[in-house]
DNA sequence: CTAATATGCTCGTGAGGCGAGGATAAGGGA
DNA sequence: TCCCTTATCCTCGCCTCACGAGCATATTAG
């Protein structure tokens, strides 16, 4: 017998899960969380979270395990992702190379892969991925719940439209999910480094965070309570295309003045009377390295930094975050002249700021932020309430 | 015997009133909007319809009256305020003036006063405001559950940290609440405007709006689901001061090349060789009137405008909303150079944008509305469960 | 006047959270 | 070694509240 999907089924099925995903998503905020202070912070009585706990075991979500003792009392147990319990795949594509790993639902990477591209066509690379989530969907079989992609381009209404440093235009990337049958997400690289640095980064205290990632060019989100704003088609955040440079020179996005141009290798090169660089990573980090020695590579560094350093500034007065998180090539960039990025983010602050202006601090994930990005994502779709239903509706159909 | 907030009794009292919140929340989008309606919207069961319903009126926050029949069937009733109802007090501190209503549950506004200000001096303003206050207090009693006021400069920690056009530094102004019994809600003026317009205006079916409001400078905010990114303090939407401009003018904000100067009347005077105004927007609307008989005047407007289309398309590449809405005089400015506007907006958007621009549409409100938002956000207020749970507690200790 | 339609109301049922009380597992001190 | 203290875990009866079936009610169409 089916059974229908009444209003009043919906809505307890709703309130059945939704502690359940609190629960999950502490254990994934901070993994080996005592089942005592799991209580405390979701304001649980202990018999709730017995129950809860037994609840989720039998539904092969999490495991408990002896907690080490820590003082009187009777020891308590942390709480651990179940060996049997849902995973997600998330891979991270770059301009050099492609990167997959698993993450179970306490949200660490197992399995990590760096794999280079052995060509850059777009049927190439996705081939390849695609190859990963099978063996994943090999290794893991139908613990494997979604599949979370970050790129390195724009991303529009669930597609990719452009990733320039790929070289590619509009592709569709949902064929690295073997199928369709695996829930697929996909997301701009940068947003889900900004995703990361606020979740398990160096923004974790921040409830409005801003990540900013100069690679080729300035990406980046803003995140209120860990969530990225994506806006309406998720593709917000191309922080390089705001008009904060120069009218006359035009963007290969096909605006004029973008912030892209002033701060990357490109601008580097322009300032040293150089021609484009065709990497403009590797020649920013070659400039980097010998700014000790060359007083001119120092000056166009800091013409440079002081043009992140102003921009940064704006988008303080905009959004009016806790932090500033800074990754990519930024980092290092502003290290080089930091003097010139302070002056050139003090003097850009409205006035009221300056008493006590957001720190910028350097992204604590590396290059590793986008992939935990995704994998973040992912969990937070598998630990969703209709998620979980799901899976325990497989689970149930699998015992039988 | 005081009752201890145990964990269980938080969680049973947040439960109960979910759903009276939800309900409510309906009534204030859609006033007037039937019974019936509203079980669907929520998927409630007519007995559970039943039930609420009889609740809030017991709790005097819902009224119920016969529908206009339309068709077959038993008819429903209409939701309406209850008479003795909550309600609150918006207030809107301009330049040029101050404005005050009272707003019952259905968002609609009552007893709207403007008032030219006598002097602008902080304390004879807030002293005027306050009696407004007062007046309401007189007037509604207990029923007047917050003072929610919108305010032409900078919040930051629910502070007044600068009003330019009002030439005031920082002020508290909590002292409008009348001895701080009643919650008081602060915010930016532009911010609450695009909140009205995401909530009521011209931006009702978007996700993802973005409002933008010339005056003296530009001011606005994102909203996302009708909720305004307000930054870490309140503070975010200085749209105002982004460095789109010139870097070598400094701001009054104490930042340089802010956009603000290049599109409002400080703007057209410096295009059309004039001193800077005293009043830039009486100032700009007097450019508007002659620039059909005005070539110069045409020529400064044209430029004003194209530089508020490449601002706004930058913010369109940043945001990615569904929907721009224009305020204050940047829908005149837009109208009186409409094609340089158009031209300026699409050379800005990233090349994908340019298939499905979003629309830039004049905002509903008018000038009024940051009051309707302050309305808005207060009831908002009042319509949370905690504050309906309080409601419903001073209801019962008034009963005895 | 009757059938059709749409909505409102009553009430028995059941899931699940609540909390008190007891059980359990450690450390600390005499 | 024993017992007390501390901290946590578990059991179980209670009770609230949403659910939904069934019926009542109020209107239109024909």
């Amino acid at each position: 017998m089916i059974s229908v999907a009444s209003p009043s089924r919906q809505r307890a099925d709703a309130a059945r899960w939704h502690t359940a995903s609190q629960v999950l998503a502490q254990v994934h905020r901070q993994p080996g969380i005592t089942r005592a202070l799991l209580a405390q912070r979701l304001q649980l009585t202990s018999g709730m979270a017995t129950e809860i706990t037994a609840r989720l075991r039998d539904l092969r979500l999490l495991a408990e395990a002896p907690a080490p003792v820590q003082g009187r009392g009777r020891p308590t147990t942390v709480l651990r992702p179940h060996p049997e319990g849902p995973v997600v795949l998330a891979a991270d594509l770059r301009q050099e190379d492609w990167r997959c790993a698993v993450a179970a639902i306490d949200g660490q990477l197992h399995d990590l892969q760096v794999r280079q591209h052995g060509s850059r066509e777009p049927t190439a690379v996705l081939a390849a991925v695609r190859r990963g989530v099978e063996q994943g969907r090999a290794r893991y079989g139908r613990r494997l719940r979604a599949v979370s992609l970050a790129v390195a381009g724009t991303v529009h209404n669930h597609h990719l439209v452009q990733a320039s440093t790929l070289g590619w235009g509009p592709v569709d990337l949902s064929v690295v999910t073997d199928g369709g049958q695996l829930p697929f997400l996909l997301g701009n690289d940068a947003t889900l480094a900004g995703v990361a640095e606020a979740r398990t980064g160096a923004a974790t205290t921040a409830t409005t965070a801003l990540h900013l990632i100069v690679e080729v060019g300035v990406g980046g989100t803003v995140t209120v309570d860990g969530r990225p704003m994506t806006g309406a088609h998720g593709a917000a955040g191309e922080y390089g295309h705001l008009p904060f440079g120069d009218r006359t020179r035009r963007c290969p996005c096909g605006a004029r003045g973008c912030w892209d141009l002033d701060v990357d290798g490109r601008a580097l090169a322009r300032h040293l009377d150089e021609p484009p660089p065709a990497d403009p990573r590797r020649y920013t980090r070659q400039i980097l390295a010998r700014v000790n020695d060359n007083p001119r590579a120092q000056q166009a560094v800091s013409a440079v930094a002081a043009a992140l350093g102003a921009g940064v500034a704006g988008l303080v007065n905009l959004h009016d975050p806790d932090v500033v998180t800074l990754g990519g090539i930024g980092a290092p960039l502003r290290s080089a002249a930091a003097a010139s990025f302070d002056t050139a983010y003090a003097d850009g602050l409205m006035a009221f700021h300056r008493t006590q202006p957001p720190p910028v601090v350097d992204a604590a994930h590396g290059d590793k932020g986008a992939l935990y990005g995704a994998a973040i994502v992912g969990l937070d779709h598998v630990t969703s309430e209709g998620a979980l239903a799901q899976w325990a509706a497989d689970l149930r159909q699998e015992q039988l």
